[in-house]
RNA sequence: GCGCCCGUAGCUCAGUGGAUUAGAGCACUGGUCUUCGGAACCAGGUGUCGCAAGUUCGAAUCUUGCCGGGCGUACCA
């Protein structure tokens, strides 16, 4: 492709002495293998008439052996043919690697412990995880890393019906059996939640807890607090790995606790030249720098979210010094992120230009409430176990890297930003554009491969239709990766495995493998597809396996 | 009020730095099938690309204004 790019521009230079990078799009199959409209832009600096700059390019390219045919369509759009033997050269796993140079930190989960994950957590773990992924597929040193609420209000509201439920005994917690807690936990934070809407004193009390939560004030608060902050955390770490997320650096797991004495500091230690006092609260301006003016410190003295961040910034650089660090969140918190990184690169010099925050839409339920018993959230447990069911009416057995799949590749194929509308049917659907079509297409190829003996050959010197249209949508696969890990944006990833896969079919579709005249250089085409298509999942996080 | 995001087929969404005839999936109807895995393939059609103006050889894409929706707007996170 760049050879033909090259041609272009030396053909233009030549011809009208201008310099400059000249474009080529992939068109529609039937408008050859590559596009170039560079007699339009050309034809208007140099008052010429599109067509004539487009006539004088061709004839030029018409020499270069690469290129079968070339035609100029409408207005004046040069449509190159490639030969089948120089498109099939084409065909490779490589991609341009362009952080080569850069260590990053990316979180790749943050749910907060007592309280049940569902699907919202789920999304933002899966876009955080295929984030790092499309960072370490650019050459990043990539560590992953994970950020919870363990203090505040939340845990107010849980301690609150935790310390109710056991009424003294903390043995009443420790009968409640592992596959229990989840949705334990689940039901204490929503009572909790409830009384302190509906009730004065329990509010009271609620918010005592919820200080506790920094300093408890008793042993068995302290016993329950740690207790259920542990099952919090092995429930996490076991969901997010059946998410197919990649497990977070030893050193990656951070907690608000932890990050607000930090955090705390430094806005003290920037007054007044940062943070500015205001009604006993310490605040910074943001309104100036995009956001809104948001208080770092409580009038009573306590650290709020803000400040942690500040303070979480301060560990993830002493941990790791990172060139930039990732944080994904939801839309709502984009202007609360601004203000954050303004106040923390005034504060913190060092850590200019580090932060990044990428932030996606919210999940919102199609068919309004589907599960659980305190409200419109879908657990992630439980929307899993929808997914097995559908995926064990096709094969009659579970399949944990297709159930994963399914589910991640729901989240991915949709560009990053706008809301999702979640829709459980969908979300369960293995046919058409989905994740275990593409795991299918992969194992089919998978299949023929291991059912001959012969060798994978080389490319024949003729295709024929369907082998031509795979070949050729092969070629791109270098160009999907390097614009997606340049964006960061899996979508473009998913719709072109997709796309690729189409092709696989209908070339299955047509033409026999095994057996055939051109066997060998069909299996070179297979092969050459189900490892493109396997290392593409892989980047999204899915798993590729060779049979489903 | 101000700021940010969004509006494409019945539904859910793609549509690269402007480009040839705006595309997929789902749903619906019919077909393929003694061949390598039917989670497949093929055929059938619908769009004032929210509205209007502007820039251009050319606008779903860029600019402006309006309409509609979402989010944010300091002591929750």
């Amino acid at each position: 492709m760049n050879d033909i790019k090259t041609a272009i521009e030396n053909v233009t230079k030549e011809l009208f002495g201008q310099e400059g990078s000249v474009e080529l799009t992939r068109p529609d199959a039937q408008f050859g293998d590559f596009s170039s409209n560079v007699a339009l832009q050309l034809a208007k600096k140099l008052g010429k008439n599109p067509r004539e700059v487009a006539e004088a390019v061709v004839e030029k390219l018409q020499d270069i052996e690469t290129i079968n045919k070339v035609e100029i369509a409408g207005p004046g759009f040069i449509n190159i043919y490639l030969t089948d033997q120089s498109l099939t050269s084409l065909v490779s796993l490589d991609y341009a690697k362009n952080r080569t140079d850069q260590t990053v930190v990316i979180e790749t989960n943050n749910p907060n412990p007592f309280k049940a994950m569902h699907i919202g957590h789920a999304f933002n773990a899966i876009l955080g995880d295929t984030i790092a992924n499309l960072l370490d597929a650019d050459g990043a040193h990539v560590y992953r890393v994970s950020y919870h609420g363990d203090v505040g209000l939340h845990v107010g509201k849980s301690m609150y019906s935790l310390l109710k439920y056991i009424d003294g005994d903390v043995d009443k917690l420790t009968n409640i059996a592992e596959n229990e807690r989840n949705s334990f936990m689940s039901k204490m934070y929503a009572e909790g939640s409830k009384v302190y809407k509906e009730d004065e004193n329990a509010k009271a009390e609620i918010d005592d807890l919820a200080q506790q939560s920094f300093e408890p004030k008793t042993a068995l608060y302290k016993q329950v607090y740690d207790i259920c902050k542990n099952w919090s955390f092995e429930q996490i770490d076991q969901i997010v790995a059946r998410l197919g997320n990649k497990p977070i650096d030893e050193q990656g797991r951070f907690l608000e606790s932890d990050a607000d004495h930090r955090g705390v500091k430094i806005v003290r230690d920037n007054v007044p030249e940062v943070f500015e006092e205001s009604d006993g609260a310490l605040i910074f301006p943001g309104s100036k720098y995009g956001a809104f003016d948001n208080a770092f410190v409580a009038s009573n003295g306590r650290g709020l979210y803000a400040a942690r961040d500040l303070g979480l910034m301060q560990l993830k650089n002493e941990y790791y010094h990172p060139q930039k660090s990732y944080i994904i969140t939801a839309e709502e918190q984009r202007a609360l992120l601004i203000g954050v990184i303004a106040a923390a690169e005034l504060s913190m010099p060092d850590l200019k230009d580090v932060t990044v925050n990428i932030t996606h839409g919210t999940v919102k339920l199609s068919t309004g409430k589907m599960s659980s018993r305190d409200g419109d959230v879908v657990e992630i447990d439980w929307l899993l176990d929808r997914i097995a069911d559908a995926v064990k009416e096709h094969s009659g057995e579970n399949n944990p890297a297709i159930e994963a799949g399914a589910l991640r590749y729901q989240f991915l194929k949709v560009k990053i930003g706008t809301d999702v509308v979640f829709d459980i049917n969908e979300a369960v659907s293995v046919v058409g554009n989905s994740g275990p079509y593409l795991q299918y297409a992969h194992a089919r190829g998978c299949s023929i491969l291991a059912k001959t003996t012969n060798e994978v050959g080389s490319y024949a010197s003729n295709l024929n239709e369907s082998e031509h249209l795979l070949v050729r949508k092969m070629t791109e696969y270098s160009e999907v990766i390097e614009h997606a890990t340049r964006e960061l944006a899996p979508h473009y990833i998913c719709t072109y495995l997709y796309e690729l896969s189409q092709e696989f079919n209908r070339f299955y579709e047509k033409n026999q493998v095994i057996g055939s005249d051109t066997e060998t250089s069909r299996l070179k085409l297979v092969s050459d597809y189900t490892n493109i298509l396997k290392q593409g999942l892989n980047i999204l996080g899915i798993e590729a396996p060779e049979h489903v």
